[in-house]
DNA sequence: AGCACGCCGACT
DNA sequence: GTCGGCGTGCTC
């Protein structure tokens, strides 16, 4: 009899392909195995997801060509993960493996390159605009002939490539990288230094016993802990400790790779060698030295980002998900998924326990726990810092009159302030109030910022900047008003209102990189800028010294968007700019500037009352019939041809009307990081009446999609 | 994601 | 007339 098997590619490619199996391969062949096997005209690595012999593929079936990493066979567990999350996502089972599998022996790459003539065009100035731009990147490193697609790089940048490899100024070579093994024996986690002093008070040590008991047992058990970044840590180490001490793994996320390096100091200094890193700017190598290392510990924590989710843990005890309300855990593309979802999966099917953590959670997880009598209060007194609210509605300046006064008084005092403006630039954007007209980017059709430092208008999506023009282009107007002042604005009343104060801007223009971000942190910490103003990329610092005064600039901004998530949203926030507030100094004040100081929302999330915030969300979310009380999902479409991409969400609406779904909304217009689409939205009681339609409405579009999905 | 096929604009 | 740009469809 022959024998087939059935393959999901790491591709955008929603389904998997049959093959059949050669003879010498009969023994080997398995779900879980990665093997080569020719797709089109070239062959991919791929992941058998099933062994059978029913031939049911339509097309001529041909054989796997070889395997890979025959040792290395993706367990069942993960196998499962990852095919359920596809299923919920819509979204392709492969390229959740390559997160799972072990980093292929030789991968080979196409790169593209400047030729010396290309060098020399270049150093002699002869290519211009879109070539030289392109030049100039290839001149610094080489890149995929792929990346030159995104519209972010160049309006046609895959054709300029072509045009300058046709003239012999650039060229494509095929590299091969090759991974070289190491023994086992070579590997060994880095020493690193014990910090044992950690203090545990009497609610932590509660949860902690409660977590240790459900692992005792052998059951799963979603709990969520409130409390302080601080505390939570000392109990997630007690509960770490524990499950290290019954010889089992315990696997940790966090929400950004960015604070890989803050996590692995934390976890390192309380637990030793024990704890490895994994995450997906890891090299070939560093990935299989972290995953033998895995191999090699008993028990040990291995600690990422979203992507760790697929690690192959045989021995897994306990799933810890920090800072669980912070967005980053939802990926919304290639694939798409929610690393909180799939990590309760998990647990429930390894039969563990599962700890949720934040300061400021999700009503979702919150409403979870209330129900299920797994919530976990680890909270104290004088944890969070309570804010003032200003009004700043009768304010003719940018700064409110009373945070005038308490900047003075902290600047008097030799005191560290912070101030979080939402946008960069001088003003969000420009406008003739003559005609009304607003210089946008023709490439993302937003609204481009204004920067007055040099004079320039920039596009906060492509980057692509301009001079400001000095009179209206469309009626010939003299002045351009700024509107929605942004960081330039407020930095430049502070030193006029200041003209003493040290302050530095923090944003994605004035910081590029780590080593700029980590000087600026410096002098704040050591008081040689005492005013820090910064954008929301701030707030995802690690290593910023705590402030006597933090002011958050309209807090208020998101409030008015038309999405179920907006009010949590802007309550977490809050409470994340609010961190940056000092505890420990009992004159350090937090103030929220805002026009709505009567919101519940701003007026819960600066009390730091989550319970008050708890009660008004999830009421809204119970009357208007939104999770965690009905399954959601945000399916979007996204090309050039609006209208066909409206005629195909249309279409999408009404199948799912026609299926039993009555609340859809849309199809409504788009826009994502410059990108246009097409969006609808729809509801359903449950999981299951929602993603069965879905999936079989979404199996024909040929369109890139989006789904983000919420229940 | 690649890669081939097929339709419209500017050129030797 | 063709060369070659990119929209569309397919890969067991």
């Amino acid at each position: 009899m022959s024998l087939f098997a059935d393959v999901v590619f790491p591709l955008p490619l929603p389904q998997a392909f049959t093959y059949s199996v050669p003879e010498q391969l009969r023994e080997t062949v398995r779900p879980g195995l990665q093997v080569r096997a020719p797709l089109g005209k070239k062959t991919a690595r791929g992941f058998i997801v099933r062994v059978h012999d029913q031939p049911l593929a339509p097309a001529a079936i041909k054989d796997i060509d070889s395997v890979l990493e025959a040792e290395r066979i993706i367990p069942a567990d993960i196998l499962d993960l990852a095919g359920r999350l596809s299923r919920r996502n819509h979204s392709s089972w492969g390229a959740f493996l390559r997160s799972a599998a072990w980093p292929a022996e030789s991968e080979s790459q196409t790169r593209a390159s400047l030729t010396e003539a290309g060098r020399r065009a270049l150093a002699g100035g002869e290519l211009s605009g879109e070539e030289g731009k392109i030049a100039a990147l290839l001149a610094v490193k080489t890149y995929s002939p792929a990346h030159f697609k995104k519209r972010t790089v160049a309006v046609n940048g895959a054709a300029v490539l072509a045009r300058l490899i046709r003239k012999g100024l650039a060229e494509t070579a095929v590299r091969e990288k090759t991974v070289r093994r190491r023994t086992a024996a070579a590997v060994r986690p880095s020493p690193v230094q014990l910090d044992l002093d950690f203090s545990l008070d009497e609610a932590a040590r509660r949860a902690a016993a409660r977590i240790d008991g459900a692992i005792a047992e052998g059951r799963t058990l979603s709990a969520l802990f409130v409390g302080s970044s601080a505390r939570r840590a000392s109990a997630y180490l007690q509960c770490i400790r524990d499950t290290l001490a019954r010889g089992r793994q315990v696997l940790f996320l966090y929400p950004e790779i960015g604070m890989s390096k803050a996590v692995s100091g934390a976890l390192a200094s309380g637990l030793g060698e024990r704890a490895v890193l994994l995450h997906s700017r890891l090299t070939g190598r560093e990935r299989q030295d972290a995953l033998r290392c895995v191999e090699s510990l008993p028990a040990a924590v291995i600690a990422g980002p979203r992507s760790a989710l697929f690690t192959p843990l045989p021995r897994l005890g306990l799933i810890i998900v920090d800072e669980e309300s912070d967005e980053s855990y939802v990926q919304a593309e290639n694939p798409a998924y929610d690393a909180r979802v799939g990590a309760r999966w998990r647990a429930a099917a390894a039969r563990i326990p599962i700890v949720l953590g934040s300061d400021a959670p999700t009503v979702e997880s919150y409403q979870r726990a209330v129900r299920d009598g797994s919530l976990l209060e680890i909270a104290g007194n004088g944890d969070s810092a309570v804010a003032v609210l200003l009004d700043d509605r009768r304010e003719r300046g940018l700064l409110a009159g009373p945070l005038v006064e308490r900047i003075r008084s902290s600047l008097a005092a030799g005191r560290r302030i912070i101030l979080f403006v939402r946008r960069k630039g001088f003003a969000s954007f420009l406008l003739c109030p003559r005609c009304g007209h607003v210089p946008r980017c023709p490439r993302c059709n937003i609204a481009l910022t204004y920067f007055q430092k040099n004079r320039r208008l920039q596009c906060r999506y492509c980057n692509e900047s301009r001079p400001a023009p000095g009179s209206c282009p469309r009626c010939g107007g003299r002045i351009l008003e700024p509107r929605g002042a942004g960081l330039e604005a407020v930095e430049e009343e502070l030193k006029r209102i200041f003209p003493g104060a040290r302050a530095a801007g923090f944003d994605s223009e004035r910081v590029r990189t780590r080593a700029e971000r980590e000087k600026v942190l410096e002098r704040f910490a050591g008081g040689a800028v005492n005013v820090l103003v910064g954008t929301p990329l701030l707030a995802h610092q690690a290593g910023v010294a705590p402030a006597s005064l933090v002011a958050v600039l309209n807090p208020e901004h998101g409030l008015g968007f038309s999405d179920f998530q907006a009010a949590q949203r802007t309550y977490v926030d809050i409470r994340r700019f609010l961190r940056f507030c000092d505890t420990a100094d009992p004159a350090a004040e937090a103030v929220l500037q805002t026009s709505l100081p009567d919101h519940p929302v701003l007026r819960a999330a600066a009390a730091g009352d989550y319970a008050a915030f708890y009660r008004e969300e999830i009421e809204f979310r119970r009357i208007l019939g939104y999770p965690p009380f009905a399954a959601l999902a945000e399916i979007g479409f996204w090309g050039r041809d609006a209208q066909a991409l409206t005629r195909l969400a249309a279409d999408l609406a009404a199948g799912l009307r026609e299926a039993g779904i009555p609340d859809v909304l849309g199809p409504s217009p788009v826009q994502s990081r410059g990108q246009r689409g097409v969006q609808i939205v729809a509801k359903a009681a449950t999981a299951e009446t929602l993603d069965e339609p879905l999936s079989r409405l979404l199996a024909g579009v040929r369109v890139r999609k989006t789904v983000v999905r919420f229940d």
